[in-house]
DNA sequence: AATATAGCCGATTGGATCGCTAGGGATTGT
DNA sequence: ACAATCCCTAGCGATCCAATCGGCTATATT
């Protein structure tokens, strides 16, 4: 299962990419549009920035804006940097290997080759999978409840 | 990522199938074998008994054997008992399914799409893989340090 | 019937992780 | 100067993970 984080990730940037790009939008307004709790939020995001995901604007009027073209964000990527990676065993991981130091011979481990198929399945659909093909056509996001008009 | 319990657990059942269909072999043998710590590996089998993965022998000279024909045991079956649904999200999970609370509209839901590829995906490998295929020919389990043979 | 041997089962533990909140610091526009 | 905004670290309660402990119960053997 993903964490609740990933998935408030994955929607925060699809709120981002429903903007014109460039465009930046505070933490406040993504929070309330995305249903993420706004202090929590701001913890993704920041991760998000480390890995240049997103990028930000400090100070007053600041906010958030896609480090780059939706099109070039995968949601495997931005699953691997909430909540690490894919695959299901350390031995099966492309991006985190590491040997089990219980396994007597990985090159015969059954389990390990339904793990690696199970991996590779898994990341062929989320690389392929990005936050831009959402966008196509589809109406710029439906917050629950219209915002008031900012006074 | 499988739980260490997990992967216990296929383990053990690995090394069930390697013994003649109905011997009965001890948690303690199984342990050694599988390396798995003993008492972990207790609880372990008893939820795989609970769901009719193995059955047991109480009393002297008792012990586990498979609870039924290797060919029928999949690797899914065995995660799903352990761990959980293999979905990444509870709406995209087949067997625990259930609505996200904060979802405006599932239809459309873009997280979701991908994730029930991804289910697709993986149960179709996992329902395929089954402790069965892994005996095919193999020596009947190679345990690290051979046994001492009983008194 | 007594005994030894095995599985059964609930409780407990220590540590990590999860989901989230608090509060102050740094940076920028006005 | 001031207010708005992001930056950053710490902490908290709940839950889960991996594993262990200790006693109970069923069974085979004697």
């Amino acid at each position: 299962m993903l964490s609740q984080k990933a998935r408030y990730a994955l929607r925060a940037l699809i709120v981002l990419a429903h903007r014109p790009a460039g465009e930046t939008v505070m933490i406040a307004e993504i929070a309330q549009e995305a249903h993420v709790p706004r202090k929590f939020l701001e913890q993704i995001l920041l991760d998000l920035k480390k890995r240049g995901l997103v990028h930000s604007q400090r100070g007053k009027h600041g906010g958030y804006a896609l480090g780059r073209p939706a099109k070039n964000i995968a949601f495997a990527e931005v699953i691997r940097v909430i909540d690490g990676p894919l695959a299901l065993t350390p031995c099966s991981s492309q991006t985190a290997y590491r040997r089990c130091d219980d396994c007597t011979d990985e090159t015969t481990c059954a389990i390990r080759k339904a793990m690696l198929a199970v991996r590779a399945a898994t990341a062929e659909i989320l690389e392929r999978s990005n936050i831009g093909e959402i966008v196509q056509g589809l109406p710029p996001a439906r917050p629950r409840s219209p915002r008031p008009a900012r006074p």
